[in-house]
DNA sequence: TTTATTTAATTTGACGTTCGAATTTAAAAT
DNA sequence: ATTTTAAATTCGAACGTCAAATTAAATAAA
């Protein structure tokens, strides 16, 4: 049990490279404080398993030094191709990524149905990877792993998706069901994480060891990486920001409770606002509407800006609360809609710093990074390179006995 | 670097023997998964180093078994004696425990001044132990270690007050200097994660990995404990859970905000709005105060009711966010003031339940844990007991070699 | 061109640690 | 007394880490 140290070593090398990108061991040897001899034999090992690869000595150093040159290491994106999907209302994304990261394909497709069974559930995913392999010009045989993010309750440890508004069934093993047919390994997860752990590896959390990150899509969602490591509450519903309560019998949130946080920034919260008053398209696209909102409130319209000055304010109120209980080092609003920019506007971050219990420490540091449609699917592939990292070390750990 | 394997079982057996209590060895090496050899090998050293204990096996077993008996192992608690000292506004209190967390001698003193100038503290603190440690007629040399809490801002790693209500100065490497004074090793954190700490250890938290610990003081305070370990964000201020708001615009706050919780349940909250129409002493001790507050309601008096009642529901807003945000397994309310019973009635435990995002898993554990007045110091006095078990497993690591 | 110098990376050998298997210990049962 | 049973310990093999020595690969100097 306590013969894990070889694969500590291989698993802090190997993050460590994944982090800091190019580097030669013998940086890697200061910066995790294993001694150069054990770096040299596990790099051996994971080069030879093809994990990581070194970059050809540039023939000409810039800085011209004496000595024997380093040769930076890097993770081999060649190693694996991975999946991630990111199933929604009514939509599905697939990313196509490799081993390091780099997105090679992007792929989304419309839902006819919200709801599955079992059984149709995996019909359409099957049909719907073949779709987005074909795109990149692969075979399902060319991926190694699939990451899978939904909403709902998921049970990470067992695989098992307790409850999801787009499975009929409860308690449906969708992990080892989908894997057994994929051939391959697959992991699962709530969607509410995804996005952390997509900032995590290949995003602005990349070498932060505690931040937040604060989703709006629909909902407001929130994803916690506290000691390097995505924190998720004990029933696996993903922490429920939107739902934290920033006013005693406020609006009426969509959850049937009142004062939610997203019953004051999400878009059908505006829109209903708005509606009192002003000609609305109502349909279920709110894309439309917001940005008609958004248009008035720039046009000076009183109503408009009452209605954004609110959601922003409440918006301030809900960060501020979460700088006050975590005391995070950073905070990334991550969002894929320019309409609900006005939430991010340097007077809703500046407001913040008054709303937070002053001390003279430096308040932590709020980011806005805006990602594309596939942000959601990105994270999945994530948790594919992820698992299946830990899946070779292991290989490698039995491989050597 | 990876050469702590040796004192990482150190570790893991000394905290399990803490935690499960006096059990065999063949116990601890199936609980922790260490070889049955590994174990007998590290706890001969603890032994020797007076750690742990073997408890004689009883002459009669009840269970009357053939074989070898087992032998339990427990923590010395003679092993040594800790000091922990709750500095708190105008009063200090501090309380001897054993290594085993045992207490052995409370103490409690009213201090004439708020703010000391760093020699002032110092002399203090020097004259209070004297004092404490006369009463449980031991001399400062039968401590080993020291354990100091006090409200502001403390660097833990660094053993510096960066700010504290207590302190004239800021920077105030008190640690340190306080150690040299005493010739012992002193550990000192913020006062909010006393109460956490002492639950961990020796309370309700004993055998939970992760869970929040919420006080009611004067003001609102929290500790948190993720994966066995207490968060302290960044800054070293502590969770100000008493300054999340639940209100927009809400009622004013002490810190000048409006909307904190704090504003809402805390005593001089409640005795405002109460001192509307009513007579009051006005004292500086609010316990008469609020002593006349439950009294009144309880006797039926509208105004009281609703005063307690809006507290209450502000309340369940409050811990009701917590859940939405940690998914705890357990929340822990730790007090000591029985006038806050109130708060822990079994309808705002309930209503909780109704606030919380609705999933089908259980609901997080909510229990009250009422302490004595030395809570906070029986808290230092395990930071005490944790610290001096590090040094002596370090000392212990050097010594083999 | 050859040799010296410098720095990265590898190899070597010693030491520490863990663990399975064999052994010893301490009790009850025969 | 002897056997049986189960806990605890001892022993030796296997593995891992690391400091020191060595090798490798470059530039600078002769």
């Amino acid at each position: 049990m306590l013969g894990e140290q070889r694969n500590l070593g291989r698993r802090t090398l190997l993050s460590q490279i994944r982090k800091v990108g190019p580097l030669p061991r013998i940086e890697l040897s200061e910066q995790t404080g294993i001694s150069r001899a054990t770096v040299t034999t596990i790099t051996a090992e994971l080069l030879e398993r093809g994990l990581i690869e070194e970059i050809p000595v540039e023939p000409k150093g810039k800085d011209l030094k004496r000595g024997r040159p380093k040769v930076d290491l890097k993770i081999c994106g060649a190693a694996f191709n991975v999946a991630g999907i990111k199933l929604a209302n009514r939509s599905i994304s697939i990313v196509i990524c490799d081993f390091e990261g780099e997105t090679l394909s992007e792929y989304w497709s419309a839902l006819d149905r919200t709801t599955y069974a079992p059984e149709d559930l995996l019909a359409m995913l099957m049909a719907e990877l073949e779709q987005a392999t074909a795109r990149a010009d692969m075979s399902l045989n060319d991926i190694s792993a699939f990451g899978l993010g939904l909403a709902g309750m998921v049970d990470v440890v067992e695989g098992v998706v307790r409850w999801s508004p787009s499975i009929t069934e409860r308690n449906f093993k969708l992990r080892d069901v989908l894997s057994q047919r994929l051939g391959k390994p697959v992991f699962i997860d709530n969607d509410a994480n995804l996005v952390a752990k997509a900032e995590q590896y290949i995003g602005m959390g990349k070498n932060v060891s505690d931040f937040l990150v604060v989703t709006i899509e629909n909902g407001v969602g929130m994803g916690i990486v506290l000691n390097n490591e995505l924190y998720r509450g004990t029933r696996g519903c993903g922490a429920e920001f939107g739902h934290t309560k920033v006013h005693l019998d406020g609006a009426l949130c969509r959850c049937g409770q009142r004062g939610c946080l997203e019953a004051y920034v999400a878009d059908y919260a505006l829109l209903r606002e708005m509606a009192v008053g002003t000609q609305l398209t109502g349909n279920r696209d709110t894309t439309a509407d917001m940005a008609a909102l958004i248009e008035a409130a720039r046009a000076g319209d009183k109503t408009a800006n009452s209605v954004l000055d609110r959601a922003a304010r409440m918006f301030a109120i809900g960060l501020a609360n979460l700088v006050n209980i975590f005391d995070p080092k950073l905070i990334i609003l991550s969002g894929e809609r320019m309409q609900l920019d006005f939430l991010f506007a340097d007077e809703v971050l500046e407001s913040i710093r008054d709303i937070v219990v002053q001390v003279d420490a430096a308040p932590p540091e709020i980011v806005v990074h805006k990602w594309g449609d596939l942000m959601w699917a990105t994270g999945a592939a994530v948790y594919a390179i992820e698992g299946l990292g830990e899946l070779t070390l292991q290989e490698l750990a039995g491989h050597v006995a």
